[in-house]
DNA sequence: CCGTAATCTTACTCACCAGTAAATTTACTC
DNA sequence: GAGTAAATTTACTGGTGAGTAAGATTACGG
């Protein structure tokens, strides 16, 4: 059996193992088991238990972002670009349930190694859809001047809300991957929109004390009325 | 030195260690040897180590759900709750960083036991939040019957981007946590809103092509064009 | 059929760590 | 200050699992 595929072999497995046991508890020996092979093969092939994991780790990260770029592409307008790339996360984690689950809840409290390699591919991701927000958000009606602070805030708060979302999929075996897309951007765009434009929901005048009107902080309904700069946007140390 | 404080030395410490190091990395002899005790006290007042771990998991949840509830009472509007809510939730993460590092990412991939206590918080805290949510939009203007699963979809979706957020807080030490609250709401509030009212966003014809308008599917701006009852929001298997 | 370079195995070592037995000190009561 | 209950320690056991040494087996070209 010659190596690469040995080695593929070898990471089909251990994804399984570490994704249902985690890493420290994950033994190297049930993956060798499994994988229909002895210990010494997989430190022949990946030198320890650490390559091992970063090899899954490499491996999905990069299936992830594959998927995720191969749907963007092709598709014109960010808008939908972004609809796409999303709708591609929720398809890879219903389909490939392990790699998410190895590169998502596992990888933290490791060496300096791994959490260095999680944090890459969580950046990667992150700069994927904050460049996907800042586009779609700099084809908006009028001048804006979007931050990449701004964007990358919104990149953050979208992927946390896919992941999470990701739980809740799992609860609701019936909905499909392009229904929960549907239903994120449907929560998201508008406001994702007006933020980045100016607009501000109106926070308390303070804290504790309710507002003088109910909905009082919902920002203007029609487009015509967007603060050209509001004060929250200045810098702030 | 009484029990009920050495307990709780101990579980200072050990909310560190587990937070620094992760569940299994961390050993029982470090704990105690940090909290200036000897092992077998651990286990006397502990248990086991997962007990102690138990103890740590419990303790912090009810501090968290503590400062969530504790923020949101006392204030009128479901709009405003919500946003006391999050700001209680970031100003926590702000300050007990390590409470947050065991409650979020040291607790998959245990035992039984302790799965299902970070199930059941976590648990808590979605019902807590779409609590909010539903009371946030059943006072939107106009009859809305809001499913719960809806408003379960929007408390994932939120929960997970706060959550994320907690990250992008690590590297902007400069915004405190009630300006990522107002980032947050300014983001998510309209479209929350307009989603559960049942406007919606258009998700392209036939994925893969652009649709006919760059910004087609945003919803109509002012309050009055509001689909009753749209296809989206039925029933599906 | 000999050499050599893969592939692959058995059978260990060694360290670490959860958990415990047994004893010892401290503190407080009668 | 005898008695007892809590607080606390030293000094172990037993299991598990990462990593390895040394050798066995297969493949294949000369």
């Amino acid at each position: 059996m010659p190596r690469r595929i040995r080695e593929q072999q070898i990471i089909d497995v251990a994804v399984q193992v570490f994704a249902r046991r985690g890493y420290h508890p994950a033994s190297v020996d049930e993956i060798a088991e499994l994988a229909g092979i002895s210990k010494p093969m997989v430190y022949l092939y990946l030198d320890s238990k650490e390559g091992l994991f970063l090899a899954c780790l490499r491996r999905e990260a990069e299936r992830l972002v594959a998927a995720f770029q191969g749907a963007a592409r092709d598709v014109r307008t960010p808008e939908l670009r972004l609809w796409a790339g999303l709708s591609a996360f929720f398809a890879f984690v219903a389909e490939h349930r392990d790699s998410w689950v190895v590169l998502h809840r596992q990888a933290s409290q490791l060496s300096e190694a791994i959490t260095a390699e999680v944090a890459q591919a969580r950046r990667a991701v992150m700069a994927e859809v904050a460049g996907l927000v800042r586009d779609g958000i700099g084809e908006a009606p009028g001048p804006v001047p979007v931050a990449d602070e701004e964007a990358d805030f919104v990149a953050h708060a979208l992927v946390g809300a896919a992941d999470s979302l990701t739980d809740w999929m799992e609860r609701h075996p019936g909905e499909s991957p392009e229904r929960v897309t549907r239903r994120l951007m449907n929560m998201v765009w508008v406001g994702m929109r007006n933020v980045l434009a100016g607009e501000v929901w109106a926070p308390p005048a303070d804290s504790g004390v309710p507002g003088p009107a109910a909905s009082a902080g919902t920002p203007g309904t029609s487009g015509a009325p967007r603060a050209p700069a509001d004060p929250d946007r200045s810098v702030q140390g």
